[in-house]
DNA sequence: GATTGGATCGCGGGGATGCTTT
DNA sequence: TCAAAGCATCCCCGCGATCCAA
């Protein structure tokens, strides 16, 4: 363990960005500095509001669909959890709200452990969201999957125009 | 005012981040909390270039094996891809010159064009790197990626300690 | 016999397709 | 009986270790 030092601005900010009860300043970092990756969502998501303190809806979606992490992953599942990821740094109770109610005739869409969505069926393949505490089933096919990010879309009341542009890029890219 | 406790490798990732002689952590981490960009390598090494106007060798190499596109990825090809681009923004004549004279006993292992790779060899699997005129082949085991990434270090006259490093994370990743 | 290099083929993940259920 | 919705088997393809050739 080492100790640097910083501006309160700047801790403040780092404290704001915890998403477990008790996360350590490193975990927190960690996924912070990860923003190259994935999870600009969250960051962008934090700037702008620190920026504007004006709540500028699906910024996070908006802006995740038109980077190069998500223009150049080809895999349909991919896609799917960045986007899932991105959702719930929207906003994530009404993400969690969304996401319980979601599911199919025998199985499990959406939990916040693996086991319950491989118990609900038979080779679900359940994937961690990253940077979120949920798993979601994965083995069915693109159609599937873009129903659900459609339903919780629904659910969280996006405006209907964002979901369409999601909804028709992630088609887009799957068909193909 | 305020400190924060963070692992040693984390800290140590942070400092190597320095890009003024004395910076703060604060502004570090202000500057890598921007990054949403993406394009990390090519990115560090012309913003570095261009302020300091010092050559600092291989600075887009150990940010590379830093950065959580080039961790995160668990496939062997991309991390050998990734080296491979950060190399050439390195010093695009010395690659050149080293990716030349770089062959086995009958495939060429680089080149500028898909085709001599193609001929030389079957079924080599020739893949682009990336923001590169150049194609490596591909259809062979870590050992042999290690050794054509190990040969063109040599060649470009990196420090041995860089080139150790580089190789122990490489070979340490691919083997698990 | 040992070493170096080539490329076949086994393994695993993704997700379309076809079967089952409602 | 037909249609629609949902499930999960199974095919396909990419990766790269292993085995064969030089």
């Amino acid at each position: 363990m080492k100790t640097i030092e910083i501006d309160d601005e700047l801790y403040h900010y780092i404290a704001s960005q915890t998403q477990h009860i008790g996360e350590s300043a490193s975990s927190i970092l960690r996924r912070l500095l990860k923003c190259e990756t994935t999870t600009v969502p969250s960051m962008v998501v934090a700037n702008v509001a620190s920026q504007t303190s004006i709540k500028l809806p699906a910024t996070s979606l908006l802006s995740l669909i038109h980077h190069s992490n998500y223009i150049d992953e080809k895999k349909t599942v991919n896609r799917f959890l960045m986007l899932l990821s991105a959702l719930y740094q929207e906003n994530s109770s009404r993400f969690s709200l969304a996401a319980t109610s979601l599911h199919g005739s025998k199985r499990r869409y959406l939990a916040t452990d693996e086991k319950s969505l491989i118990d609900t069926g038979n080779n679900t393949k359940p994937k961690a969201i990253p940077d979120t505490p949920y798993w979601v089933v994965t083995n069915n096919n693109s159609a599937r999957k873009s129903y659900i990010l459609k339903t919780i879309m629904d659910n969280m009341e996006l405006s209907p125009s964002i979901i369409t542009t999601v909804l028709d890029n992630f088609i887009a890219k799957a068909g193909e």
